[in-house]
DNA sequence: ACTAACATTGACGTTGACGTGAGGGTTAAG
DNA sequence: CTTAACCCTCACGTCAACGTCAATGTTAGT
């Protein structure tokens, strides 16, 4: 698996590859350049290196990291969670720590999609919960207002538990 | 301690039914006596009356209330969508609107549903290509890094993709 | 009448994830 | 060599959803 992406040069990859500056990044990203920034003082990326003049320039594998934030991000995950799960940038880690990482970011992905499997049933519940209202409200209580046009307030109302006062 | 709950009058329900204080439903709605004021101040809630000493008293009814916004926090709702769902309850509507309203929960709970769909779908895949990782990891890099010992930041590895730099 | 436990209204503090300048250097195109 | 378009580092501002503290008043039970 694993689309290859880049299907020129395959064999011996220059150490030159074309870098980007962070506001490069932050266009392809869709982010903006402030929140790379704010990324990096969480340690959740970093650039290879800096120009000269101290602009930042990062590797374009880069990019697919600051995805991977916002996807968990998207998934309601702080940020101090996303580093928990991806480890900081300046851990230059050997392969273990990067595979109990990984491990990690599974077991989380997997608590994520229990809580999520939960609000979807809670979500379940409660639009029938209110269909329900929905139906007493408009069969009984609309045409009962009617007849007693002047209450304001629902005050006579005989089914005040399907209002949600 | 105030617990004197009257539990007599079934029948005839009096005009004075028992009344909470703020304290009392905070307890019973699990939150603190700071939310139900914020969530007054939000024109969410309201007592419907004060005493003369201007203690808050709530209708017990308000406490189902106050579940459907926690509910509806839980789903992910702003407190500010809530009162665009659920209406403010300085609104002493008619049956109308209320009815409008339920709708607009109902619509509200439904693209909500859609959202926490999308999202499950969203977090397998990322299980998925997680656990992809995962394997290439560690039935690849792993031996490999192995090999050589003395590298520690796996720029030799040839298997770059499956990391999440 | 006394007192503990509650309640009131301000008003300022907190946290996360940035936004928004200010006041400057840097780069690439022409 | 200019100059527009970038980029840099502070550093303060914002917004939601409350927390927390102060100074004061109210209730209920004895």
């Amino acid at each position: 698996m694993i689309p290859s992406e880049s299907v020129a040069s395959a064999k011996h990859q220059e150490p030159t590859q074309a870098l980007m500056t962070i506001g490069a990044l932050a266009e392809v990203a869709h982010v903006t350049v402030r929140t790379l920034r704010y990324y990096e003082e969480l340690d959740l990326i970093a650039p290879i290196k800096r120009t000269d003049g101290r602009y930042r320039l990062y590797h374009p594998r880069t990019l697919k990291r600051v995805k991977a934030i916002l996807a968990l991000q998207d998934l309601n995950y702080a940020l101090e969670d996303v580093v928990a799960m991806l480890g900081k940038s300046s851990d230059c880690s050997r392969i273990g720590t990067r595979l109990d990482r990984m491990q990690n970011t599974l077991k989380g992905l997997e608590a994520q999609a229990e809580g999520l499997d939960q609000k979807l049933v809670q979500l379940q519940t409660m639009r029938q919960d209110i269909s329900k209202r929905l139906h007493v409200l408009s069969t009984v209580c609309a045409p009962c207002v009617e007849q007693h046009p002047a209450t304001d307030c629902l005050d006579h109302c005989e089914h005040r538990e399907v209002h949600l006062d």
